[in-house]
RNA sequence: UGGGGCGUCGUCAAGCGGUAAGACACAGGUCUUUGGAACCUGCAUUCGGAGGUUCGAAUCCUCCCGCCCCAGCCA
């Protein structure tokens, strides 16, 4: 059962009391129905946890349901990368995987016993003509002329429909409801449309496929499943869910239940939306490591933990909320600082040549794996008389409370040396430091103090002969606003797209042990944030992605700074 | 002017008639060879609003206000 800590959801207190009143003989059946359209997002991954969390919970099943009834935009290029996403985020539908297609035969015998009861009827309008009959929100629609057709009429035109008889948009099924309804999903929905093309599945077999309302509840329903769950956007659909069932009389009746779906801040989220970054060229792919895709995700660094973690801490409701990206981040670095292994790497390099230190004298420093894993163990890291330091820790003119180095300063060295920098090499046309010359105290090796003297600063490096030279693919978020679907006056979610969401550094630093990384593995660069290979990478030449920042607190103080400063 | 939903801290979210959990964010502090991590403290006298019922209401009733979804032969 679900954790006692947390209350449970409302979806799961429907079970309870479902489980209570022996509804479905306590049977508990759910099922992650994506339409292979696209590759899954983060808010599909809430609904993965949800499903796949639900019959967890209640000794359950979940099925893996592909609802393929549309062949104009599915493809198996997606339904590939969906199993793929579905078990790497940790869920497993065994040989449960179903496709609404393998219901077709099935599927067709229902909509005929629909017309047998007379039910629903071939509708000869053309869809501008349907369009004008539905009505509109506030007035109810008229009845077709081909509404009264008799049964026999509609058997064998249904069945030349299904036999290619006919052209695209010459007839559809439709179910004989209520043409008047206030809920316009009843007002004779469409069932059946002939599409001639061919399927992913199915090649050339059909000439018809079903709507996804008629599909849907029977596949549900086909399966056994006992709650179905989807999204707030199906709410008015139900009794039109209800209705083929009802109306089919079929052995058993799965309910429908909506939840909000996910929306993150400073993130797009539809499919179609996605869809436009890729094919208009703003990422690289469905796996770029800037989309809010699982395959995106995954490139990035994040694990499936963090994910996991984020989707059980985000609840599940009815409200429709926009979660803050920054609690996704904190799942992230949680988990990452648990179990990423440390290495020091140097983005932006500034030479430091200690010029007291022998010349051609190498030192093997223990340097530790993991402050929160003792077992993970430690390492030797090379230590010479050149080194790199990061830029960003070096200042001319250090401002108030900046405590790295600076003229005439003593930091430690991480698992080094302290060092004090005596000198500052600058290039003559630009001005620009190029080097610092330094001298180091031999009593201090490991970072130590003898005597006990405090250093505010300790810096990452990496020693210059040694480094291993490695590309590092800095990410931003993508977008510039919050809330991106709040398209003002003819702007779209394009206009927000940030310039800085990508930022190339080629020439870092990092420590030598990184050279066999295999694409996938995560570490953290000391006081930098946390890395993943891409697989762009080549042997001895490693390309890091920066999964996420590690809390930055002088970030913080240095903004506070700057307002102070323009302030006055 | 139709139908269906939703409104509790900056953001999520518990609460189900007995006197507002928790998380993230934010702000302080302790500690620290990552300005990381960890730890401590603070952060809704009030639940969209107004009435009403009750000894007692975020929870029940009435009215009002606001937001979201629906007029695909998409899902």
């Amino acid at each position: 059962m679900g954790e006692s800590a947390t209350s449970r959801d409302f979806i799961r207190m429907i079970i309870d009391e479902d489980l209570r009143t022996g509804k479905n003989d306590g049977r508990v059946m759910t099922r992650f129905p994506p339409e292979p359209n696209g590759y899954l997002h983060i808010g599909h991954a809430k609904s993965i946890c949800l499903n796949f969390g639900i019959a967890r919970d209640y000794a359950g099943l979940c099925n893996l349901r592909f609802d393929d009834t549309n062949p104009a935009k599915e493809d198996v290029e997606y339904v590939d990368a969906i199993k793929e996403d579905v078990h790497w985020l940790g869920f497993d539908w065994g040989d449960r995987e179903y496709f609404a297609s393998d219901y077709f035969e099935r599927l067709y015998a229902f909509a005929v016993q629909l017309i047998r009861q007379g039910n629903a009827y071939v509708d000869s309008l053309t869809p501008e003509e349907i369009r004008e009959h539905r009505g509109t929100l506030t007035e109810p629609g008229r009845e077709s002329p081909y509404r009264e057709r008799s049964m026999e009429e509609n058997l064998d035109l249904f069945e030349r429909m299904r036999n290619g008889e006919f052209e695209d948009g010459a007839h559809v099924l439709r179910a004989k409801i209520d043409m008047t309804s206030g809920n316009i999903n009843m007002r004779d929905p469409t069932i059946y449309r002939i599409r001639r093309l061919d399927h992913h599945r199915t090649g050339n077999k059909w000439f018809i496929y079903p709507m996804y309302d008629f599909a849907h509840a029977l596949s549900d329903m086909i399966e056994g499943i006992t709650h179905s769950v989807c999204t707030l956007e199906f709410e008015d659909h139900r009794p039109l869910y209800d209705w083929f069932l009802d109306t089919l009389r079929t052995p058993c009746h799965p309910q429908q239940i909506e939840f909000a779906r996910l929306n993150l801040s400073y993130t797009v989220m539809s499919k179609r939306k996605l869809l436009q970054l890729v094919e208009e060229g703003f990422v690289r792919g469905w796996d770029d490591p800037r989309m809010p895709t699982i395959s995106g995700l995954r490139r990035r660094g994040y694990t499936p933990e963090a994910i996991r973690d984020f989707c059980d801490r985000i609840g599940v409701a009815k409200k429709e909320s926009l979660v803050d990206v920054a609690l996704l981040e904190h799942c992230l670095r949680e988990d990452l600082n648990r179990r990423a292994p440390r290495f020091m790497a140097v983005l932006n390099p500034l030479k430091v040549v200690l010029l007291n230190y022998p010349e051609d004298q190498v030192e093997m420093l223990d340097a530790i794996n993991n402050p929160e894993d003792p077992s993970a163990g430690t390492r030797k890291v090379p230590f010479s008389r050149v080194l790199y330091i990061e830029q960003e820790d070096f200042r001319e003119n250090p401002p108030k409370q900046f405590f790295r180095l600076s003229p005439g300063r003593e930091v430690r060295l991480r698992y080094g040396y302290l060092i004090t920098c005596v000198d500052v090499v600058k290039d003559k046309t630009t001005g620009e430091v190029t080097e610092l010359r330094c001298t180091y105290d031999p009593a201090t090796r490991g970072g130590d103090t003898p005597d006990g003297r405090r250093v505010k600063g300790t810096l990452h490096w990496v020693s210059a002969p040694h480094a291993l030279e490695a590309e590092v693919r800095m990410y931003e978020r993508l977008l510039t606003v919050e809330d991106p679907s709040e398209e003002t006056a003819g702007r779209s979610f394009k206009d927000f797209l940030s310039p800085e969401s990508l930022k190339v550094l080629t020439h870092c630093r990092v420590e030598p042990g990184l050279a066999d990384a295999v694409p996938g593995t995560r570490c953290q660069f000391e006081r930098m944030g946390y890395f993943c290979v891409d697989p762009d990478s080549a042997p001895g030449k490693p390309v890091f992605n920066r999964t996420v920042t590690l809390r930055d607190t002088w970030a913080k103080i240095e903004k506070s700074l700057t307002r102070e400063g323009t302030r006055n």
